[in-house]
DNA sequence: CACCAGGCGACTC
DNA sequence: GAGTCGCATGGT
């Protein structure tokens, strides 16, 4: 199966901090490009001057969904220019110019932020590793060296053990595992992939999408505090990861995620030396920042994570 | 070995 | 309402 591949034209897109920013999980760096999975397509991306490369490893139906995801059409210095002329937001803005919000799949991205709760970046990478090998359907992948097509999948996969290509070459990659496929699982198999009390929270959740109880499409028609009230009534889920999800996967450009560096990054930078309560900063973060406040929030984040402490 | 991690929820006062 | 604490697990 021949692969496919694109140049979308974009500028002033920082694919690097874009995809390594804490918004999704899955995105590997090697040998000069980004890979991953978005839906079904195993993709591979390489930042070119004048845009970026895509390949597929078969056929595709257009790449609207790749642009979509990556959210190249977004007029990124229209956005810029809403953000506060202050120094934090200057500073911020020059350590990462280029970055995007991406416009993820909601299951994907609630599941994989509710794994996300009080766990470093590094380890909800290999959580969600784990939750794919061991529940995702197999998806066709590119050869690394020389652009050839893998190898065959196995007939069978062993039922305990993860299905993994072996890591000189792997032929095969995996989709994020459906509502469904979760909430066939047991609290012990999810425990397996190390996720510890959040278990529960992403079964219950699981459940409630595969029976119908919870509508993710719907949130789509809410303003951002209805679907913000809709989210939270999951368990495990609170404002924060709420807030992720509106932002990175329904495009509620104004909310806010306020997680621990964000916090730092507002105190240190807006109101260094004062004691100022969570609810006058939440306040101020919601008032401060402007329509695309979630964007200046990917921002912060970013820069507090990067910058040399 | 403490201490912390893109939090949440239950429990105090 | 605003503090406090336990929750699994792994990295530093």
């Amino acid at each position: 199966m021949a692969g496919t591949e694109i140049l979308l034209r974009v500028r002033d897109y920082d694919l690097a901090a874009t995809l390594d920013s804490g918004q999704a999980f899955r995105w590997q760096f090697q040998d000069g490009s980004w890979t991953g999975v978005i839906g079904r397509h195993w993709v591979r991306l390489t930042q070119k001057r004048d845009g970026i490369r895509a390949e597929t490893a078969g056929p595709v139906h257009g790449w609207q969904w790749l642009r979509d995801y990556l959210q190249t059409d977004v007029d990124l210095d229209a956005v810029l220019k809403t953000f506060p002329d202050d120094a934090p937001m200057r500073d911020a803005v020059a350590a990462c110019r280029g970055l995007r919000v991406l416009r993820q799949d909601p299951w994907e991205c609630l599941a994989s932020f509710i794994l996300s709760s009080t766990k470093q970046i590094v380890q909800i990478r290999q959580i969600v590793t784990l939750l794919c090998e061991r529940f995702g359907e197999p998806i066709p992948v590119l050869g690394l060296k020389n652009g050839r097509a893998g190898s065959p999948l196995p007939a069978v996969f062993s039922s305990d053990e993860p299905r993994r290509g072996r890591s000189d070459a792997p032929y095969h990659s995996f989709a994020f595992p459906t509502p469904q496929r979760i909430a066939a699982a047991s609290e012990s198999e999810l425990r397996s992939c190390k996720m510890g009390f959040r278990a529960p929270h992403l079964l219950a959740a699981a459940r409630r999408i595969a029976e119908g109880k919870f509508d993710l499409e719907r949130l789509r028609q809410l303003p951002l505090a209805g679907a913000r009230a809709e989210l939270t009534t999951l368990r495990g889920v609170g404002d924060k990861i709420a807030d992720c999800v509106l932002l990175f996967a329904y495009g509620f450009d104004s909310a806010f995620p306020v997680d621990v560096w964000v916090e730092r990054a507002l105190r240190e930078l807006y109101f260094p030396r004062r004691r100022v309560g969570d609810k006058r900063l939440r306040h101020f973060a919601v008032t401060h920042f402007g329509p695309h406040a979630g964007y200046a929030q990917q921002y912060l984040f970013h820069y507090m994570r990067t910058k040399v402490k």
